[in-house]
DNA sequence: GCCGTTTTCGGCCCGACTGTTTTCAGTCG
């Protein structure tokens, strides 16, 4: 059996979940969750250290964790979640996701009333039964059936562009604020994480202030529902379903606050124990000795002024929000002063865009002078080839009236003194068979193709392998797109080793995308580490079918910093010139 | 279940808030 570090992490971390919802001891639990997130992110098949016996030399896999990836590898199953799996029924997992039910709860509920559906969970809070259990009241009750009719109607996460709007309107909002010295997004959002559960922000202001913020947070119009309300902290729900918590905290507080609020969780957890090895205590008010009991000792503060003083109190440099995944930071912070990143102001181009030759809805025309209008140096047009005959692929003849027209459009911007290149691309499909959707001949008429499968996503991951490997080795192909193919929270990706693409793509010099379309991010930035070490160039494409959808690019470059890209590896950074020797290379 | 140059046993990150309680467990981030 064929074993991939994400069918490992994924067995991990089911039994996790089940042994929590199981009522069984929480750090026996978190063991295994530590263990998934460990194997997920390594950047070499867990299949070698199975074969080498080796399991045991990663931090985190003991002897009975590597004896359960063992049995995993051959025999495909692991004892204790085929035994998890008969004790716990699979409906339960979906009551994690209600706010305000956690395993304990969900256990209480499922063992003393003998129910497992969502659907007999609303029965009994309705009916009075879950308020009739110990520890639980009608609130309980209530709070359980308003969240699931906020989970169904609009969804546990939603993606990074709409949460990105809702924060700006009340940061907006809130910065104006008499008594506000100090703002800023935290959480997920902060991290930009591609989907977003709940929008976080924090303030710095003096506690006399607080109330005053706070009635104008509670009351502001897309606000429908106050979930709570204490002295620091405050939740409520928007019309668009989402959950918006914001604290307020002393401005001298803020830099502890908004690293701790920045999270990840994991790297929260890391940064604390950090901080106990030298004999401290980290929480959200800042760095405090601990007493002779090894309890916080509030009355011993370190000094800090920003995130950066406390990274180094602990021994690292300042770590980006978008990299603190404990994934790979700390190593590199322990030992480097700082990372070299994508920034926003290095993209000059724009690459991977649609016209109205297929299924865009602006001209050529538009969309190139709507890249001008915002700085950019080059287009790089995309529209489809002629499989997508759903998106108006473009017929053999249709390429070289674009092509003239691409001339024609070159020169007038030219003529008016634009220094500016609209690139002859196509978006290729990568037919079932692997080959490109034009003969050879045409194909060498493009600036450059990117290659990209839209349907039979569903295919065996060996298929669809082999189909990426001929695509990669043909000529013509400069760029993969979206490789995955998933939609963000509506399906998932194909089924596809997205290590030994990487691998084969810079062998080949040939660049994957990160399609910067809120609803793709894909290349994912899980992959970056794989990347880095692989030299794996990228392009930063929004897939544009509007001039609009220009502006995901800003997406794009988050999620390429996420995924540890510097400059140098990133197409759109590189001049017209450079592009179109890279073209030709 | 994992880990350890103070430890092979006994820890494992920490505080706010809520709802249910009369002192705290569970959830959340």
């Amino acid at each position: 059996m064929n074993l991939t570090n994400e069918l490992v992490a994924a067995h991990l971390e089911e039994i996790g979940v089940l042994m929590r919802l199981a009522g069984e001891n929480d750090f026996r639990a978190s063991a295994f969750d530590r263990a998934a997130r460990t194997i997920e992110s390594l950047d070499s098949p867990v299949a070698n250290l199975i074969e080498q016996q080796k399991l045991t030399d990663v931090k985190g896999i003991g002897k009975s964790i590597a004896e359960d990836i063992y049995a995993l590898a051959e025999t495909g199953e692991i004892p204790v979640l085929s035994d998890l799996r008969e004790r716990v029924p699979d409906d339960l997992k979906e009551w994690l996701r209600i706010s305000g039910l956690g395993p304990k709860k969900i256990y209480k509920i499922h063992h003393e009333l003998g129910i497992t559906t969502l659907d007999e969970l609303k029965e009994k809070c309705a009916d009075g039964s879950v308020a009739g259990l110990s520890g639980m009241g009608k609130k309980s009750a209530e709070k359980i059936l308003k969240s699931i009719e906020w989970l169904e109607q609009f969804g546990e996460r939603c993606l990074l562009n709409e949460a990105d709007e809702i924060a700006s309107a009340l940061y907006q909002d809130l910065k104006q604020l008499s008594g506000v010295e100090e703002i800023s997004v935290a959480g997920s959002l902060r991290r930009w994480k591609e989907t977003i559960g709940d929008i976080d922000i924090l303030i710095g202001a003096d506690s006399d202030h607080a109330s005053a913020i706070f009635d104008v947070f509670t009351q502001n119009e897309h606000v429908v529902e106050v979930l709570g309300r204490g002295d620091t902290k405050s939740s409520v729900r928007t019309d668009q379903g989402r959950q918006v918590d914001l604290r307020i905290v002393s401005p001298k507080e803020f830099p502890a606050a908004l690293m701790y609020f920045t999270g990840s969780k994991e790297h929260n957890v890391v940064m604390r124990q950090r901080a106990r090895d030298r004999n401290l205590s980290l929480n959200e008010y800042g760095l405090f000795k601990l007493d002779s009991g090894g309890n916080t000792d509030f009355d011993q503060p370190v000094k800090y002024d920003s995130e950066k003083d406390i990274y180094a109190e602990l021994d690292l440099a300042w770590v980006p929000p978008e990299l603190r995944e404990d994934r790979g930071e700390f190593a590199w912070f322990e030992k480097n002063d700082s990372i070299s990143l994508l920034e926003h102001d290095d993209i000059r181009g724009v690459l991977h865009a649609h016209s109205t030759w297929s299924d865009g809805k602006y001209s050529v025309e538009q969309m190139a002078r709507a890249c001008i209008e915002r700085g950019y140096t080059y287009l790089g047009l995309t529209d489809h080839s002629q499989t997508a005959a759903y998106a108006g692929g473009l017929k053999p003849d249709d390429v070289k009236r674009q092509w003239d027209e691409v001339d024609q459009i070159n020169e007038k911007l030219s003529e008016e003194g634009h220094v500016f290149t609209i690139f002859k691309g196509i978006e290729s499909d990568i037919l079932s068979n692997g080959n490109l959707d034009y003969d050879d001949k045409l194909l060498e008429g493009f600036d450059f193709v990117i290659a990209s499968i839209h349907s039979g996503l569903e295919m065996s991951r060996d298929k669809m392998m082999a189909r990426f490997k001929a695509a990669i080795e043909h000529p013509a192909t400069r760029i993969v797109g979206h490789p995955t193919g998933r939609l963000l929270l509506q399906r998932g990706g194909s089924d596809i080793d997205l290590n030994q693409l990487i691998e084969w793509a810079a062998e080949h010099n040939t660049a994957i995308e990160i399609n910067a379309n809120p609803r793709r991010l894909d290349l994912d930035w899980r992959w970056g580490q794989k990347a880095r070490d692989c030299g794996l160039q990228t392009a930063i494409c929004p897939d544009a079918h509007t001039t609009k959808g220009i502006d995901d690019i800003r997406y794009g470059v988050q999620i390429a910093r996420k995924g540890w890209f510097e400059k140098q590896r990133v197409l759109s950074t590189y001049t017209a010139k450079e592009l179109k020797d890279w073209f030709n290379s």
